[in-house]
RNA sequence: GUUCCCUUAGUUAAAUGGAUAUAACAGGAGCCUCCUAAGCCCCAGUUGUGGGUUCGAUUCCCGCAGGGAACGCCA
């Protein structure tokens, strides 16, 4: 389905050939003065230098060929040469009419690929903080906008699962529990299936081993030898990192399906160690990497460059691999598996230089093919009130249940003095569901509406506050509308029976061009992989609709197809509601 | 030190090179016998600085100031 833009720009351009003119200056915009019209030319002023012509004699000759139409009702020229424009009512009706008949609301989908979502995962054996939340909400919403717009996305948390960190926590539990089977060398039976320690105890454990193994050489080199035994397949090793990765996944899953977040593969660094060597070998069979200062680099400069683009390092001097060597092996063994055209990576934006280092010696190395697309997303930090790193009150690190929780249980608090206020009985256990829903929705709306480069101030107090820009008030205004459609209901009226008609005042149209923008606002979103621009859609889409609802008294309209047409586009708005928070990895409760 | 990014109302954020820079919050004034007042409505208040390109610049280019970040054996 075409673009309502376009369309309307169809109607302009030919008026400009018609009237001498090129019909490429007769691209139309939306308004910026919604006070004098709903759209505007500015192709006068362009062209008027090539053909010497004042701008506003071009847009007067324009206008009058445009006097007949089945699209504008009014066309003017003013200076200094805007053409300035409205649409007939019966054009926007016909519009959304086809819209609400289309898939997806008549969004054409561009050509399909196949792509696969790096989240730049967390650590094993860390509990998930406050950090972690911009990825995973970011990545989520990315996934879910890709595959709307008709890709094959394949998400994978990409877990820290592999380095001196499991050194570190075996070496405790060594020193905790020197008894356990795992580090009896010479025990070849089967190991326990349960894990010696639980999710608390290993949180507990890493940072512990991580505190004492920079105060204490001897502990730092037991871990590094734990990290050694453990990558080459000591039996005890093994079934210990595995009881770990085990009970580690289970409480990631938990948190994760809090958040509505999801990941179709759990892989990690882990999974990539054994094709490292033969990366290696293919880096320096081909001529790449060189030893420098005793590391395997890779040279990634180019003439183009104004900054200083280092080497991309595939092995430390001691031998050892690290982050860029399990990413690029992680890549090679993705091209292989899978076969995707682009690979996306989510990870904090101070990661920029880095990945701009790994793409091009995937390139330079052939890991990839000439025409992967390899992006790079880097986001901004969620800072707290004060614009630094978002702390707790004591100061430390914010765990992302404790977080939710908070957020929750503030929105317990409103959803029950909502209720006295208002006077009606609650079920506690369904406003405990509804502030779970209201809650997530607050959090990720707070996110996603931001551009996802910035940094971001996370502001609780304004988050819960729920007034103005934020995901509530769309839920809100969802809740509304399923509100009338339920009422219709009751009334006797069918809801499969009805027809959108055209607008009889002012803020009906507004709801109404609102709504045909959505297509083109969805191709945006999509090609720029831009959450922020379908929050801003949402938010002006609500902004409509509360206007329109605040004038238009629907369910005591007696006038049974006028009321109709009003429900029909009420049903329109809350699909497009509904399908754009869904796209941002939220819903909406039946009331709040 | 080098390079990259950022700077818009008191605050937090918007604006393919277009008219009078857009919202929200905070501040001030109104609207519930009426479909959820988590709403609607009115008022007041902004492009760091100096140049340039352009008919027109928040947007593009150059300088300056202020802030942030990255710069081979961390991830």
């Amino acid at each position: 389905m075409q673009k309502i833009l376009d369309l309307i720009s169809e109607e302009m351009k030919k008026a400009f050939a018609e009237a001498g003119y090129d019909a490429e200056l007769g691209r139309v915009t939306l308004s910026n003065r919604p006070d004098l019209c709903e759209y505007q030319c500015n192709g006068a002023m362009a062209g008027a230098k090539k053909y010497h012509k004042a701008p506003l004699m071009i847009a007067q000759e324009v206008a009058e060929k445009l006097q007949e139409n089945a699209v504008l009702s009014e066309v003017c020229a003013v200076a200094p040469g805007f053409l300035n424009m409205k649409v007939k009512e019966s054009f926007v009706r016909d519009y959304l009419r086809e819209m609400s008949g289309a898939e997806k609301f008549g969004f054409q989908a561009p050509e399909s690929k196949k792509m696969i979502i790096d989240y730049g995962g967390p650590n094993v054996a860390k509990p998930l903080h406050v950090g972690h939340l911009r990825s995973g909400i970011i990545g989520e919403s990315i996934k879910r906008i890709c595959r709307y717009a008709g890709h094959e996305v394949i998400g994978d948390i990409h877990l820290g699962d592999w380095g001196l960190q499991m050194g570190l926590i075996i070496t405790e539990l060594q020193k905790r529990q020197p008894d356990l089977i795992y580090f009896d060398g010479s025990y070849e039976g089967e190991y326990p299936k349960d894990a010696p320690f639980t999710i608390s105890e290993l949180e507990e454990i890493y940072p512990t081993a991580s505190a004492k193994s920079k105060e204490d050489e001897a502990y730092k080199a037991d871990a590094m030898e734990a990290t050694y035994k453990l990558q080459s397949g000591v039996r005890g090793y093994r079934a210990l990192w595995d009881h770990i990765i085990a009970v580690s996944v289970a409480d990631l899953k938990k948190n994760y399906a809090n958040l509505n977040v999801e990941f179709d593969l759990w892989k990690g660094e882990s999974d990539v160690h054994d094709i490292i060597p033969g990366m290696v070998e293919a880096m320096k069979k081909g001529g790449y990497a060189y030893e420098s200062d005793g590391a395997l680099v890779v040279d990634v400069k180019e003439e183009t460059d104004t900054k200083e683009v280092p080497p991309c390092m595939i092995l430390k001097s001691d031998g050892a691999s690290l982050y860029n060597t399990t990413d690029l092996a992680t890549i090679m063994d993705r091209m292989e598996n899978f076969h995707p055209d682009k690979l996306i990576y989510l990870t904090d934006k101070r990661q920029d230089l880095y990945f701009e280092q790994v793409f091009r010696c995937a390139k330079k190395t052939k890991l990839v093919n000439e025409d992967t697309e390899l992006v790079h997303i880097g986001f901004g930090t969620m800072n707290g009130k004060d614009g630094k790193p978002f702390k707790t009150r004591e100061g430390g690190v914010m765990r992302l249940e404790n977080l939710i929780r908070e957020i929750n249980e503030e929105m317990i608090r409103k959803i029950r003095e909502n209720a006295e206020t208002k006077g009606y009985e609650i079920d506690m256990e369904q406003a405990g569901e509804t502030a779970k829903i209201v809650g997530l929705a607050a959090i990720k709306y707070g996110d996603l509406s931001n551009q996802a480069s910035k940094d971001y101030i996370f502001d609780m107090d304004r988050f819960t506050s729920f007034e103005g820009d934020t995901g509530p008030y769309i839920l809100y205004t969802i809740v509304r509308i399923k509100s009338i459609l339920a009422k219709y209901e009751e009334q006797g009226g069918d809801l499969t029976d009805m027809v959108i008609d055209e607008a009889v005042n002012g803020s009906e149209k507004s709801l109404m061009l609102e709504l045909a923008k959505y297509n083109a606002m969805m191709e945006t979103a999509c090609e720029e992989i831009a959450p922020h621009k379908i929050c801003a859609y949402i938010y002006d889409l609500a902004n409509a609709f509360n206007h329109f609802y605040h004038e238009t008294k629907i369910l005591t309209e007696e006038n049974g197809q006028k009321k109709a047409g009003w429900i029909a586009l009420l049903a329109l708005t809350k699909e497009v509601l509904e399908t754009c928070i869904d796209l941002l990895g939220f819903s909406a409760p039946e009331r709040m």
